[in-house]
DNA sequence: TCCGATCCATACGGTGCCGTATGGTTGGAC
DNA sequence: GTCCAACCATACGGCACCGTATGGATCGGA
């Protein structure tokens, strides 16, 4: 084998924690899966915590800095790049395995302070793109707020209970068409 | 110390379950916790598979039998059965840990298993208040996994970020106030 | 009261991981 | 080719947990 590079092993420490969480993120399991040996570790990191910082900054850009540049770079209109951010999220092929992962070990202390970031800077676009329709500020932002709620349990549903969700085809169209026309509604609710 | 039940055991891990998830559910701190050792456990189960089995069966119970058949007691309509149901997400004494703690461990078969169970009964029984606010069997279905997404993206927002949600006060009220109209309403989406 | 069943403490071996120590291997500068 | 620094393999000790083995304590009934 040839010799790894410090980001190798960074990248390697993100792809087991998409798969199998933080704990998945071991020195050990990670060497012999890259046929290696811990010495390489510990030549290139000074210990566990170190890769888990670096797979959590791989994680901050890939996650939010990469999506938002490349809804930003088309010249949809805001209507448009919310039913794509959302559209994203039905399709079975969307990496959100690491967003799941650190959801689910979001006590750990380093995955906090990703997870706050990221959130902050999702909603923060998220918020945007709603004033860009048109809502007043605080409108904005709450609607960003159960935007991204939706968002978040929408993974957790596709995780625990996918069979309960719209199958592709007609359905899940109508249920993606829905939930865009109740997030995007300006009316009165309806009374019952 | 006196002696203790197979329940005593199963409601501790119930505990160490919503306070540090399924790897708090660990038999020789939990022996420890109770004063005891290990000797007591593998007298009442046959292994940590059991304890968590065990565990699992009380949260089904108290999660979602528990809260559903509060609600309905009450005779409290439709509407407003479905507007106590959210305001209790933003209730801080809202006990959702164990929710978050196996939502975080949905991975493990036996978790995935009671997470199914759960997950299918509160999204029929929001699917029923739907109905009995006039949605059409298929609109319901749609707008109760919205609900239920909201749900548990809240309770994600809650954890990993509790300041980017609205304090409590006005600005709450009006957040809850708008998540609902926008589940309940019946109008098409605002054009831009 | 004593005896068997129930319940528990203690000691042990096994596993999977972390981190350190130490010596070996490789590769580029000269 | 030599040599030093970069890089890696191996061996070790430690920790936290699981599960087993076994003997001791306790409690209720004949």
């Amino acid at each position: 084998m040839s010799r790894l590079s410090r980001e190798q092993w960074a990248s390697a420490a993100l792809d087991a924690l998409s798969g199998g969480g933080l704990a998945a993120v071991a020195v050990e399991p990670l060497a012999t899966r890259l046929g290696t040996t811990k010495g390489s570790f510990y030549w290139h990191f000074g210990g566990r915590e170190e890769l888990v910082q670096a797979a959590l900054q791989l994680w901050r850009q890939a996650s939010t800095t990469s999506i938002i540049e490349r809804l930003e770079s088309g010249d949809a209109p805001a209507a448009e790049r919310l039913r794509q951010l959302f559209t994203q999220v039905f399709a079975p092929q969307a990496r959100t395995d690491a967003d799941l992962a650190l959801l689910a070990d979001a006590d750990h202390p380093l995955v906090a302070s990703a997870l706050a970031d990221v959130t902050e800077q999702r909603l923060g676009y998220i918020t945007a793109l709603f004033r860009e329709l048109g809502f007043p500020p605080a409108r904005a932002r709450r609607r960003a707020l159960l935007a991204y709620s939706a968002y978040l349990g929408q993974l957790q549903l596709l995780r625990t209970a996918p069979d309960l969700l719209p199958k592709p085809g007609p359905a899940r169209t109508a249920y993606a068409d829905d939930i865009l026309a109740a997030l995007l509604t300006d009316q009165p609710a309806k009374r019952a």
